[in-house]
DNA sequence: GTTAACCCACTGGTCTGACCAGTTTTTCCG
DNA sequence: CGGAAAAACTGGTCAGACCAGTGGGTTAAC
């Protein structure tokens, strides 16, 4: 094995035993150079690839520092090796979106199907409450009617997967609502793509419940993209803590 | 910011967007750093920096290559949220299926709209060696094509959603070729499909495709559903070790 | 003819020492 | 003392050299 891929591998061993805390200084290129009797090349090209897997940054003129990896281990794989593409590539939302578009569709399709009595009652509460939250901040109760739905599929396979894909989503972007609520006419859109899905859910009709869920993924996905190219950024920013999202419990 | 780090990024959407499909062999430092016209210090520093986060594999002497896009996480969490339902629940199996049909459509959808040469060339090749190896032990060409179809759809979580879900699947049943294979007229069938998959999206069909892909995956599917009910043992077992997971593409 | 050895032209891996470009500290003059 | 210049850091880039695996082709021996 190549001398900088061992050095890279002590240094981020190092790094994750507590040896070096976030935020602290790692010795210069040089001082590690000379320690390490290397040429500085290697330790530059070890300490590359700590940055490209976001062990470290380094700012020029200053030094290489411990990255903050947040002690959080909740739930959500915070360094997923997908979160890496989301930073600097935001075709990747896209992609991403892509994807929920179909499973979102899957899952409308298995709730009209499969949906309980109990699995009924839940989704109309949801949607109930998301028709008297305020615009503002219903993120959460369009979070709620999606996620009875997906749960009435049935699917525990569905359910895991798309609340991954939700969850990495919300890490990147407030979700959908908050960037396309404070637009009036987007909003209406919405709440009538929501009331279609809603009726064919609760009216066992599969193919139309597909056809609504996806075409609202769509929507909101297009939608974004609109935004991007006008020039209005989508607001990117971490969501802050939830606790709904850390356990979807699935209605036996 | 620096030029590595500019190089690091272009490389990659480079690669993201299919300019260069995974297996293929980057053009030598030397090359890149005189086409790019800067020094070859700076190129190293970029490919380690892919090189840390999983985007490409160097072999001293060959040269780097394009890593899959597959997250070769080799530690498969044996304890996945998802693992402890396979435990005792036979079902989620064909949740897992259910759930795959609809990527699987998709993917090929996608392939068929979005292959570019080289992604054919993969797939035409992948095709090759799954007509031409035998039966029994074909379980790795068959996965190979279906990996190239998906990463041909350029879309980096749909790779990544399939491959988690193959990889469970292959934690507790041999995949559906090893199952069915031995029956002369299911694997008649299986081939059939395969073909008709391969037509679709090298003349680029999307519809054809996903119809194509979906219909498979539904077969394999109801036929191993149909084979535990008559009594005969789905085979699960753990994969044997695959010493082709550190570099997925080879061809014997 | 086949095969084995070797050579040479590739590839990446490492080293050296120099210089540029930001940042911080020190120095020294007003 | 204050502040600006200078020195001493930091990382970023460059050039050229050499070492070390790899593979293809030529040659020499069988």
């Amino acid at each position: 094995m190549a001398i900088s891929q061992e050095i890279s591998y002590r240094l981020e061993r190092l790094i994750l035993d507590g040896g070096l805390a976030p935020e602290q200084k790692i010795p210069s290129e040089r001082q590690l150079a000379a320690r390490l009797s290397v040429s500085r090349a290697v330790i530059r090209e070890a300490l590359h690839e700590l940055q490209g897997r976001g062990v470290i940054e380094t700012r020029h003129g200053k030094g290489s520092f411990v990255a903050s990896m947040v002690p959080q281990t909740d739930t959500v794989d915070d360094h997923s090796p997908l979160m890496h593409l989301f930073e600097g590539h935001p075709r990747t939302l896209y992609d991403l979106l892509e994807v929920r578009e179909q499973l979102e569709g899957q899952a409308a399709f298995l709730a009209a199907q499969r949906a309980t009595g109990t699995d009924r009652h839940r989704i109309t509460k949801a949607f109930r409450a998301l028709e008297e939250t305020d615009p503002l901040s219903n993120a959460r109760s369009d979070h709620s009617f999606h996620l009875a739905i997906v749960e009435a599929s049935h699917n525990p396979v569905l359910v895991h997967v798309l609340s991954s894909l939700k969850n990495m989503m919300l890490m990147t972007v407030q979700a959908s609502v908050a960037n396309l609520n404070p637009r009036q006419e987007m909003r209406k859109k919405i709440v009538r793509q929501h009331r279609q899905l809603y009726d064919a859910v609760i009216s066992s009709k599969p193919g139309v419940a597909q056809k609504a869920a996806t075409a609202h993924v769509r929507f909101v996905s297009e939608a974004l993209r609109e935004m991007e190219k006008d020039g209005s950024q989508v607001i990117r920013m971490p969501v802050p803590p939830d606790n709904s999202t850390q356990q979807p419990h699935q209605s036996p």
